[in-house]
DNA sequence: CTTGACCTTAGAGTATGGTCTAAGGTCTAA
DNA sequence: TTAGACCTTAGACCATACTCTAAGGTCAAG
């Protein structure tokens, strides 16, 4: 199977099947005369493998120790894997805390924005984001202009 | 005022000041005799202003643009700004759904695998890593080691 | 006068993971 | 035989937002 093949049938594309190549993820069992790669069955298990990793959210870094498990069963244990995957999901968990936290401050501000084609003259949002406390801004529409008096 | 105080009082480095003035978001007033930048109080409103945009998690691009309505508020209207609130609470809920899809994910891939220094012969991971379906994995640990039988 | 902190510039490098291009070779079917 | 699909390579480019470097100038204190 050549390396279109593969793509077809692994969901990858055969830009980036050579990239992983680069990077020493995958490589083809073979070369034709003509030094095209050629793919086995056990090429396109490898290749969907790290797909599914991919999916998973697992950097390429991370993918290429679950290779090497992969690769040598036995001379690993059980701890190699799920210690990358309890990370993962500290990191996953971290992550979604932090975007939780921003779409509440995200809907503070907007919230406080009428939204309409009024002049942005006194906009809470533009006044919320040049406030000190990026949090407890002004609730209403109607507010103080800000103070751009003390230029210099 | 010298780069180097504004980012003290802004937060933001010297080198994101000066990154931000190639970017075309914030300049100073004024240079000094020996070329120095020179940055007044109102320039210390923008610096924070772009900072807390940015921990509001919106791009470069989009501080942009609340800047440019800030430069000119008669000239904009709340829509300018709400629409921008609005789509970044979209595209930040769309991640949030996203990661907590692949948190899932995560927590059935760990939770197989008993994690322990048993070897990795049968590692459920791993397995589940092998298998066509992402989700429905194994779910004990010991299993059928994967067919690489059928080669080439 | 020297040391050290601070400033200047253009431009390269980092991180992540691809994505694409140019210039060319190979293969298959009509 | 020739068009068109496919393959090859090295290397550039994309996005995002910095971050740092080199080589040098400025300035205040001791």
């Amino acid at each position: 199977m050549k390396i279109g093949e593969l793509a077809k049938q692994s969901g990858l594309s055969a830009h980036t099947l050579r990239f992983y190549e680069k990077q020493g993820l995958i490589s083809p069992s073979t070369r034709s005369e003509s030094n095209y790669r050629i793919y086995n069955q056990n090429d396109l298990s490898t290749a969907k493998f790290i797909k599914r990793s991919r999916d998973m959210g697992f950097s390429l870094e991370e993918v290429e120790v679950f290779l090497s498990i992969r690769a040598d069963k036995p001379a690993h244990i059980c701890a190699d894997a799920k210690d990358i995957a309890q990370q993962k999901i500290v990191d996953v968990e971290l992550k979604i805390q932090e975007m939780q936290r921003v779409l509440v401050a995200l809907h503070k501000l907007s919230d406080a924005c009428c939204g309409g084609s009024e002049s942005a003259e006194y906009c809470s949002i533009i006044e919320a984001l040049d406030d000190q406390p990026l949090i407890h801004h002004k609730i209403y529409h109607q507010t103080q202009p800000s103070t751009k008096e003390d230029v210099a």
